[in-house]
DNA sequence: CAAGTGCGAGTTTTT
DNA sequence: CTCGCACTTG
């Protein structure tokens, strides 16, 4: 190890927060007491616990801020980590704005994985293992320009140990094992510390096949998401001279959204704040929605004893939102045990009170949403206008979105989804990307699997395993494993000769890359005369033409890095592009990818039990499951600013098949005096009758349907909770313009409305005529489904099915 | 080797 | 229902 990173801007830097310390830092204005102290607390452990809100992200530049114009910390003195991209983007320009230039060296600002390339890459050399590779043992080690695994050649690669191990990969799919590793990753655990109990998983071969993976990672140069954390861990542990080095150089230690720390994440970090221990961690416990994926909360509820004496500053007054918003959040989230507590308060205006409707199903609340945005979009309720890029609906699962989606679509409503499949994982960048990376590094064999036969060039299995013997036997990689083949004829015919084209086309790219061409043209080039562009132009699906736009933006993705090399590393970094947006659209997007944004307008729809709790939470995780998902209901109430509607649909097609559901029990845990209910009598029953609307539903959607909800227990509960019978006894006000209204559908007097011969419509079975009446219940044949029985409050008349625009 | 059929499974997601 | 995968057939 040489140097850090060498900051010429130090001369002037140090001069300018001379400069900058004398004078009142413009850095503090508007900072509050709490905000204040966090910024001034530079020395020992601090632990931030910021609300949803509280500006959290202020007080954290305005320490950056202050560290450097103090004098304390020079910019590349100051370790700062993040989560995301787009967080540790958001930083870099906050302290930038406050600081001017004098930020600019703030080489370890970073996503925890940034950080850990940049340390790898230094060191690289001190991984590595005695691995028994063809009768004799070779001593390997990582070198410094190791590639960095994206999802899909992992899974490509554990398959192939799958087999070769001889397990039956249909009952036990690479996706669980990459699960498995991933888990003990988070978990710093390398093979050998897997623990007895768990190294059993996979049929009992995880922990020898994880060690074949590191085995064979290392055999490529290359290592996963997980490695990265992992390795700098080891390196740390195994060289205390190096670590020393570290811990001295980084003087201040800052964390960002620290709830979200995994085990391994949280044992890099007390390595390096071992010494001083100058640590300030950001979080919120009750926005600790990650665990699923390793996130411990125990991280931040532990602070304090992992860090004696550690300074514990609440930011409490919210920005954001609304007190009935606030109210409303805050009394949701007093469900979970075990928190560390926070109180938030704002000094904003009461405003709207939260907004709660339930509807017969999914479509429905797909077009009461679409219509509400409409109208708030264009003013009405006594509201001023709201532009729709300031609407989300933010929805537990993605699968979710299709309604949405479809209805948008038919009415015109421009939206946007986030989070959808990026840009950097689809098919056709990642073959391209694939073609780049053989070009950059020859030996990358999961590149050269990737495009050997993309496009098609005749060479199937039978071919791709000749070139792999080949390598193997040879000892060299499946580019030059492809070669001999084709010198020595052992691939003749038609796919020789693309072979042959192909190897020949590696061969030119890489002496144009080594000559210094223009990397643009390079990739241009390359995907031209490898076939690729061809290929797609040639494919006639309804996608082929979005796909050459999108390898077109790849390549202008390229003009902002000097070469391949730079590009090919920033991608397996950084999965993220922001699209450039034109009109004004909603969002559509999960909870998950709300962390962190606000709207002034929220839409929460699926608050029905099963979906939001997710049931799955629920049944795999228990009690913490679903405290976390409570976590998320706070998370998704906290996003709003100013109106916020959450909404639950009786009915929903899942999986093509209709079930019923009851509302989220998290709705019985709103504040009733901070919330508006707008569902109208009828929907959930007119009272309490024996016959609940789940009852009657199961009665009424006959044909084999099952329910996934929770059975009698959970239904007691929720009809005896007070929460319920409040939400009975609030009848609808009256205050709905009649076009929402019109969409509401049922009308709860509409089962005495029906007599014999009536026209009525049904949701699932569709139109039919009333036959017959039975108490409660109607007899109707349906003109497509037959006849059935059904319960009358589950129809309505056909008129007023007809009416809705749909 | 490519196109067609059948089967099973099906949260949340960043790096 | 709908997608993706694996296996079968030309």
């Amino acid at each position: 190890m040489n140097d850090f990173d060498d900051s010429d801007a130090f001369e002037s830097a140090s001069l300018s927060s001379r400069a900058m310390a004398a004078r009142p830092a413009p850095y503090m204005d508007g900072l509050n007491p709490a905000q204040l102290l966090a910024v001034n607390t530079l020395d020992g452990p601090v632990l931030m616990l910021a609300g949803a809100g509280t500006g959290k992200t202020r007080a954290l530049t305005a320490r950056i801020a202050h560290l450097m114009a103090s004098g304390q910390a020079r910019p590349n003195e100051i370790l700062a980590v993040t989560f995301t991209n787009k967080a540790a983007r958001e930083m870099r320009e906050r302290v930038g704005g406050m600081m001017g230039q004098v930020a600019e060296g703030m080489p370890w600002l970073g996503t925890f994985h940034s950080v850990c390339v940049k340390l790898l890459r230094r060191h690289a050399e001190l991984v590595g293992r005695k691995i028994p590779v063809n009768g004799e043992v070779r001593d390997l080690h990582l070198k410094s320009n190791f590639t960095i695994l994206d999802t899909d050649d992992q899974l490509r690669l554990l398959k192939q140990l799958i087999i070769a191990t001889g397990i039956d990969e249909k009952k036990w799919p690479p996706r669980m094992l990459a699960g498995i590793i991933d888990h003990w990753k988070n978990r710093a655990w390398t093979p050998d510390k897997v623990p007895a109990h768990e190294a059993e998983a996979f049929n009992g071969k995880g922990v020898v096949l994880y060690r074949e993976y590191q085995d064979r990672l290392l055999t490529l140069n290359a290592v996963d998401f997980g490695d990265l954390l992992l390795h700098v861990i080891g390196i740390f542990q195994a060289h205390d001279d190096i670590l020393a080095k570290y811990r001295a150089w980084f003087k201040y230690i800052l964390v960002d959204e620290y709830q979200d720390t995994n085990v391994a994440q949280y044992m890099w970090l007390r390595l390096l704040a071992g010494g001083h221990r100058n640590i300030c961690c950001v979080g919120d416990d009750d926005q600790s929605i990650y665990g699923w994926r390793g996130a411990e909360v125990g991280n931040i509820l532990r602070f304090e004893k992992d860090f004696e004496g550690a300074e514990i500053i609440r930011l409490e007054q919210n920005y954001r939102s609304t007190p009935h918003i606030l109210a409303a959040a805050s009394a949701v989230i007093a469900g979970n045990q075990g928190r560390l507590g926070k109180t938030l308060w704002t000094e904003a205006e009461e405003g709207e009170k939260v907004c709660l409707i339930g509807h017969w199903d999914g479509d429905e609340e797909a077009r009461w949403i679409g219509e509400d945005a409409e109208s708030l979009a264009r003013g009405t309720r006594g509201l001023d206008p709201f532009s729709l890029d300031d609407m989300a609906i933010l929805l537990r699962a993605s699968h979710q979105m299709r309604a949405f989606e479809d209805r948008f679509l038919t009415i015109g409503l421009p939206y946007r989804v986030i989070g959808g499949p990026r840009f950097y994982e689809r098919l056709e960048i990642r073959d391209a990307m694939a073609y780049f990376r053989v070009v950059v590094s020859p030996d990358d064999d999961l590149a050269f699997e990737r495009v050997v036969n993309t496009p098609k060039r005749g060479l199937g299995d039978k071919a791709q395993q000749t070139i792999q013997v080949m390598a193997r036997t040879n000892g060299v990689s499946l580019l030059e494993g492809a070669r001999l083949c084709v010198l020595s004829k052992t691939i003749g015919g038609k796919g020789g000769k693309a072979l042959d084209e192909l190897v020949k086309g590696f061969d030119r790219w890489r002496s144009e890359l080594l000559d210094g061409r223009d990397h643009i043209h390079l990739a241009e080039e390359i995907l031209d005369e490898s076939g690729y562009t061809t290929f797609w132009q040639n494919e006639k699906t309804p996608e082929a033409p979005g796909r050459l736009e999108n390898l077109k933006e790849l390549v202008k993705a390229l003009e902002g890095f000097e070469n391949l090399q730079g590009f090919l590393e920033h991608v397996s970094l950084i999965m993220d592009n922001e699209q450039s947006q034109s009109e004004p659209m909603i969002t559509l997007m999960t909870l998950h990818g709300a962390k962190g944004l606000e709207f002034p307008v929220v839409y929460l729809p699926g608050w029905e039990d099963g979906l939001f709790p997710s049931q799955r939470s629920m049944d795999e995780s228990g009690v913490k499951g679903l405290e976390e998902e409570r976590r998320l209901a706070y998370v998704g109430i906290t996003r709003a600013e100013e109106i916020c509607t959450i909404s639950f649909a009786a009915n929903r097609r899942v999986y093509g098949q209709w079930q019923s559901a009851l509302p989220s029990r998290f709705i019985d845990e709103l504040p009733a005096e901070h919330v508006e209910v707008l569902t109208p009598p009828g929907l959930y029953g007119g009272g309490f009758g024996t016959n609940t609307m789940a009852e009657a539903q199961h009665d009424a959607m006959s044909g084999g349907v099952e329910s996934d909800m929770p059975a009698k227990a959970a239904k007691a509960d929720v009809y005896n909770s007070p929460g319920w019978r409040r939400l009975q006894s609030n009848t609808a006000r009256p205050t709905m313009q009649p076009s929402e209204a019109r969409n509401l559908t049922i009308d709860a007097n509409a089962v005495s409305a029906f007599a014999v011969d009536d026209r009525v419509f049904h949701t699932k079975f569709g139109y039919g005529a009333v036959i017959a009446i039975e108490g409660d219940k109607l007899e109707v044949t349906f003109d497509k489904a037959g006849t059935k029985k059904i319960v009358g409050r589950f129809l309505m008349g056909a008129d007023q099915a007809g009416d809705v625009p749909f």
